[in-house]
DNA sequence: GTTTATATAGAACAATCGTTCCAAAACGGG
DNA sequence: CCCGTTTTGGAACGATTGTTCTATATAAAC
């Protein structure tokens, strides 16, 4: 087997989520991620490959990681409104020293999606998860009489993923937590 | 006088604006500034300096003609819905051939604010001036019976803000004209 | 100790970037 | 015609970019 990896695969591909969501793509030179991450060039491009492939990687891993996040608090029981008070409140709430970053999918969209396919095709993806996520947790609120059988759940559901595009720009571009959560309590009475 | 401009100033001006808004400022070389607009390299030196003061001019010239139309809109006699389903309406529907870009100032928060600091300043700046345009209509509104007085219109306002930021986001990078007109509606429910 | 795989660092690469200098051509007013 | 200005294109700049090659040191398994 002779040497072992020195660094954990995982644990670096978080440190460059956090690069990328700072930053973006473009503007995270190599260097950049080779001083932070505290991994040398060959190393990075024998683990991950290009800058582009450890991009994918990194938002891969952090989409898979949302969704893992958002199907959990989805799943549980009870009524549907503090569930998602409490989603919308970690979307603007800063995660970073120095404000917040926002979502990496988000910026990935507004960067990259009208040039690149891939990400153009993982960013609608993501919405049909999101959309399905939240559909049926509000199919279930619905039969608990928890929401209004009037209500179109796949209409909501795109609404709510669509609010939380908004929340993330505004949060890192403006910071103003507090004014955010106002907005958040403004946008959920579409739920009434 | 000797010899006069070949092009008009304004109207060079917003093919920058085109250009920035499809592939952001870092993504728009200056090679690209030099062939899509017609101009050689040393006349757009000569006229708007180097590419970030370029950048400047053309985003400072997006944000006063879309406050200018925000302005004219709102000041509209009659109900308010009316007024925003059409603002709601214009900002998911492209403007673009291949799909809508989104928003300049938008896509511009997200590429840099975080970075930029004149940027990060403007983008605070754009909000008041969204939220005191908002905010002015909604108060007329409520005087009018047409919204209730229980309404919080500044709250309403900044939602109305973060809202755009939403769906501008989602028009540039999922499309799905018809969907975004949904989440529209529902996002005026707000209102009721 | 030899082997095998990994880590690191230096060098070099081709390409692109924003920017400046320069010279020649084009145009309008005196 | 001449002057002043603008336009244009070529050339070059220094810097940075992503990437590859190479060599050397390091650690674990046999």
């Amino acid at each position: 087997m002779s040497r072992a990896k020195e660094f954990d695969e995982a644990e670096v591909l978080d440190q460059a989520i956090e690069l990328f969501r700072v930053r973006g793509f473009q503007a995270t030179s190599f260097a950049d991620l080779t001083s932070e991450l505290g991994v040398s060039r060959q190393s990075l491009y024998d683990t991950y490959g290009d800058k582009q492939t450890l991009f994918h990687a990194a938002l891969e891993r952090y989409r898979q990681r949302f969704l893992d996040f958002l199907h959990r608090l989805m799943e549980t029981p009870g009524p549907i409104r503090p569930l998602l008070d409490q989603l919308f409140q970690g979307a603007v709430s800063g995660s970073c020293s120095s404000g917040n970053p926002g979502c990496l999918m988000v910026n990935s969209m507004v960067e990259m999606a009208p040039q690149d396919d891939a990400i153009r095709a993982l960013s609608l993806a993501h919405a049909r998860d999101m959309e399905r996520i939240f559909t049926t947790r509000l199919i279930i609120a619905q039969r608990n009489g928890d929401l209004s059988p009037t209500k179109d759940p796949v209409a909501l559901a795109r609404y709510l993923h669509h609010t939380l595009l908004g929340l993330s720009v505004a949060a890192r571009a403006l910071g103003e937590r507090e004014t955010l959560i106002q907005t958040a309590q403004l946008a959920l009475l579409a739920l009434d």
